[in-house]
DNA sequence: ACTCCCACGTTATAACATTACAAAACCACG
DNA sequence: CGTGGTTTTGTAATGTTATAACGTGGGAGT
C-alpha cells in the first residue's frame, strides 16, 4: 500500500486509514520541523480533506467543522486552508473552487489535476516542468514563473464507462 | 478586480485598433459561417475585453456595458460571456475568476496563460499538447482529457524590474 | 510582568455566479 | 404571409465563494 504507484491514486482502490494517518504524521513532523502550529482547526480540515478524499468547497469544510463541534462562520475554514495550502498540505482546485489534500505532502512538486466533470473526481499527478512550451515563451517575454496551475477536465474511466 | 492599473500594457508594445478591428472580423465570419448570432450584447462585450486588453471580472464587464447603455443584470454579462468562451472568443482565467479576449480566435488551440500577480497583466500563449507529463498520466489511467488549463502566476518583465 | 506575535472570534459585507420564468425576436417551412 | 419552435433577452431574486475589519486571548522570549 506504501508502495502505491502516486499516478492517479484516486482512481484506483486503496487504504484510507493508511493514507490519512501517514498523512496526517507527515504534517506534523513538517510543522514541528518548521515550528509551524497545526492547531486544532488546521489539523481537522486537514483530517476532513483526507477522509473525504475528493474536492470540498470552503463551505462543506465549515458545515463538517460545524458538526465536528468548532467554530463555523467562513474565516476559520478559508484561514485554515490558507494554512495548509500555503504549507503545500492541501491544492486549491480554481475550476471547482474547491480544496483537496495533496496526495504527496511533504514533497516539493508541481501538481496536475485531472478533474472528471461528471463526478468530480479530482487525481493529483506530477506536472514535468520542462518540455513545455508554456516556460520556453515565459522566458522569452521576461516572465518570472512562480507557480503553475495545471488542471484538465475530462471524464474519468469509471465515468467514461457509464456514459 | 474593478481595479485601473497604469501598468496594464502588454507584454508587447502593439496597435490595439488593428488586432481590436481584426478580431471582431473574425468573430463575424465565424458567427456567419457557424449561424450563431453576434447579437449587440455579445459584440460589445467582446470588444470591451479587446479594447481594454487585460482581464475583466464579470462585475466590470457589468460596469461598462451599462455605461454603453445596455442593460446591467449579471445574466446579461454572464450569457455573453458563456457564449463568447463556448466558441473560443474569450478565455475565462480561473485563478482571477476574469475574462480575457482571445489572442489567437478562430483557430483550434490549447491555450496557456501568464498572469502577473503585480499587475494582473494576462499573457496568453500556446500549450504544446504533447510531451508533458499529465497526459501520459491521464492516459494511463483512463482519464479522458477534454480540456485542460494551464495558468502560471508570476511577475512581468516590467513588474520583475519594479520590485 | 511586559510585549510581541500569532491565531482565533465575530460581524459584516464584498465579489462572483445562477435560477427561474416571462416576454420578445428570429427563423424555418408550409 | 403566419404560425410554431428555438434562441435570446428582461428582470427579480437568490445562491455561493471569499474577504475586510477589528477586537480578544495565549504562548515565547526578555
Amino acid at each position: 500500500m506504501s508502495e502505491e504507484n502516486p499516478i492517479s491514486v484516486a482512481f484506483e482502490k486503496h487504504n484510507h486509514d493508511v493514507c490519512l494517518t501517514h498523512a496526517m504524521q507527515t504534517a506534523e513532523e513538517y510543522c514541528h520541523k518548521q515550528k509551524l502550529q497545526l492547531t486544532p482547526a488546521r489539523r481537522k480540515v486537514l483530517e476532513l480533506l483526507l477522509q473525504e478524499h475528493r474536492a470540498l468547497g470552503a463551505y462543506d469544510i465549515l458545515d463538517l467543522l460545524r458538526e465536528a463541534g468548532f467554530n463555523s462562520q467562513p474565516p476559520v475554514a478559508y484561514r485554515a486552508l490558507d494554512f495548509l495550502v500555503e504549507n503545500g498540505f492541501v491544492h486549491k482546485i480554481e475550476r471547482l473552487n474547491a480544496f483537496v489534500a495533496c496526495a504527496l505532502p511533504g514533497t516539493v512538486h508541481s501538481p496536475a489535476f485531472m478533474i472528471c466533470r461528471r463526478c468530480d473526481m479530482v487525481a493529483e499527478t506530477q506536472s514535468s516542468s520542462s518540455g513545455f512550451d508554456l516556460l520556453a515563451n515565459a522566458d522569452a517575454s521576461g516572465f518570472k514563473i512562480e507557480q503553475t496551475i495545471i488542471e484538465a477536465k475530462g471524464l474519468c474511466q469509471t465515468c467514461a464507462e457509464i456514459e
